[in-house]
Order: C-alpha cells, then structure tokens, then sequence
DNA sequence: ATGGGGTATATTGTGCACAATCTATATATG
DNA sequence: CATATATAGATTGTGCACAATATACCCCAT
C-alpha cells in the first residue's frame, strides 16, 4: 500500500511521515508495551526474554556471544545479567580456562520457564490478530534492514 | 525474500529468526546508534529531533500533542524537554486561557537549526546506500503495523 | 456556587542503551 | 622471556521509556 506521502513529489523532506525510522521507532517502543504486561507474569523484561530465547537455544555462554546475538554491548548486558542472576533466572561464573570471559548459564529455574515462554508468541498474535502471512512478509522486510544496518556498523 | 526460517515447518517458537519483534527491535537500536553521532553535530537526540520536527511543522503546541504524534507520555517528554529548553531550542510556558497546559515553542534557535537539520536524511541515506523504492516499500510496511499497534493500545 | 469527574502535566522509581573509560587477562612478536 | 597489542567485562555518566502516582485545573450538573 503505497500513500500520498511516499511518492517523491517534492514535499518537505523533514515531514514526519517520510521518515522511515520513525515508524520503526514508533513501532519498537509499542512492541515493547504490548509484551510488557505479558512478560511481567513471567517476571522478565522485553531484552530479558530475548536473552533467555539466546540461552535456551545454546547455553552457557558468554556475554560477549549473547551481545553478538542481540546487539547488545557489555554497559547494557552486565547490569541486566546481574538482576536476572538475582531473580535466579541465570548464574554468572568466570571461565576458568580465559579468566577474562564470563559464562552464563540457565539455572533449573530458568530451564523451567521455558514452557511458559512458549505460550508467548501465540499470546500476542492473537490479540494483535494478524495473520501469519503478513508477519513473516514485514519480518523479512525489516531482517533485510537489519542486514543493511549491521554493514554500516 | 524469504528464507528458511519463514516457511511453517514446525520449528522452533522461540527462535529468535522467527520473531518479528527482535529484528525490529534490533533495527531501532541500531538506527539511533547510526544518527546518534549526526544528530549530536546539532546538539540533539534521536527523540529530540524527532520532538523538532514536530515542532517545526506547527509551533506552538502543548506536551500532549507532540506526545499524541510521538506516541511519548509525559514521563518521557517532560525531562526531554526541560534538557531541550536548557539548550535553547524551546520555551516551556504555562498556557493562560488552561493552566493545566503547558506550551512549547520554538526559539529563534530552535528554527535557525532547521536548515542543518534538513540534511540530515541525505546524509542518512547516502550512508546507508539503499535506493528510495525499498525505503517506501519498508515504510509503508512497517506503518501497517504500527496502526494495528495503535489499534491494540 | 460547589462538588464530582475527567484532563494536563509533573514526579518518582525501575530498567534499558550507549559512549567513554578502566582493569584484568590472553596472545603475538621480537 | 619480555613487552606490546588486543580482547572480555565492568564501571560511570547521560538520556530515554514507562508505570504508578500526585497535583493542579477545567467543566458540568446539581
């Protein structure tokens, strides 16, 4: 669907509308209050549930590849690592083989959250009602973004 | 495009390639890492230029309008804009005809950055290299969600 | 006019996100 | 072996983003 605002008509390049970041931004932040609520019952926040998905694909493992999978830097990460360690989520160990690494791993309780997390996706695209077409058309569009982006790092 | 992790095959929920959410998520961050050092040649913030452009197409407006179009509360703004009324770019002033308003405008400042804030999406997009048609088409796309998102808040 | 209900903004507290900087450790190179 | 260089995390300081709450104010119906 293509708009008014979108053919290049000469309009005011700084117009809201024309700016592709942001509707992303836009959209980052309303993601982030709709997980919100759904979350909290799990007692995670949004980067939170994303680091679990990364330990509960492949654990331990350190900050740096968690980082590396989330883009996220080590003044983001060791803060929030540190408050899932004290929910008891993770544990938080110096490699002994490179004392310069630190390996995060699931506890028994962060293994057991697992089959609630699962109820997660289809929780929200229910009550967002969109159909899984259109979802894995805009995930490609914004993957490739993404792509993009990651060059330009 | 689309790649493997698209196709319905029963894979994994909760990976991380099939959420919609983390790419987007992922691209917002990395787009305000990208303006970040840009915008801070004019002295602003991703939201702030945001709250700018705002501002520059109609001026004056009070804290819940430029929050209505940034979909922002005034938690968010209202620091936001005591640090921008600190550089010099706004005045915050008590609406007379409601008490309850506060009015925001532009500075001669403020309107005299205009002109250096106009290049920046030419700066952007030459740096990131993408032609304008996939830039629409993402936009549009990405805009689609976000008025399913309104629709859901 | 007055009291009740809704509105506009501010405040407080928590949790990201990142740049800049620091410390400790590992590894390469002479 | 010694030292230079690079790497892994942690720390500090700034600035969002939001929920929950507080405060002041407008307006309407009695």
């Amino acid at each position: 669907m293509v708009v008014a605002e979108d053919r290049l008509e000469g309009g005011d390049p700084l117009d809201l509308d024309r700016q592709v970041c942001f509707p992303l931004y836009a959209a980052s932040n309303m993601l982030n209050r709709l997980y919100r609520p759904i979350l909290g019952d799990l007692g995670l926040t949004y980067p939170q549930y994303l680091t679990m998905l990364v330990l509960w694909k492949d654990a331990p493992q350190t900050v740096r590849s968690i980082g590396d999978m989330l883009h996220l830097d080590s003044g983001t990460l060791t803060p929030l690592l540190k408050r899932m360690e004290q929910s008891g989520l993770i544990s938080r160990t110096r490699d002994l083989d490179d004392e310069r690494r630190v390996l995060i791993d699931l506890t028994a309780k962060g293994r057991e959250l697992r089959s609630d997390a699962e109820k997660v996706p289809a929780i929200l695209s229910a009550e967002l009602g969109i159909d899984e077409a259109s979802i894995a058309h805009l995930r490609s569009q914004v993957r490739d973004l993404v792509a993009v982006l990651k060059a330009h790092a």
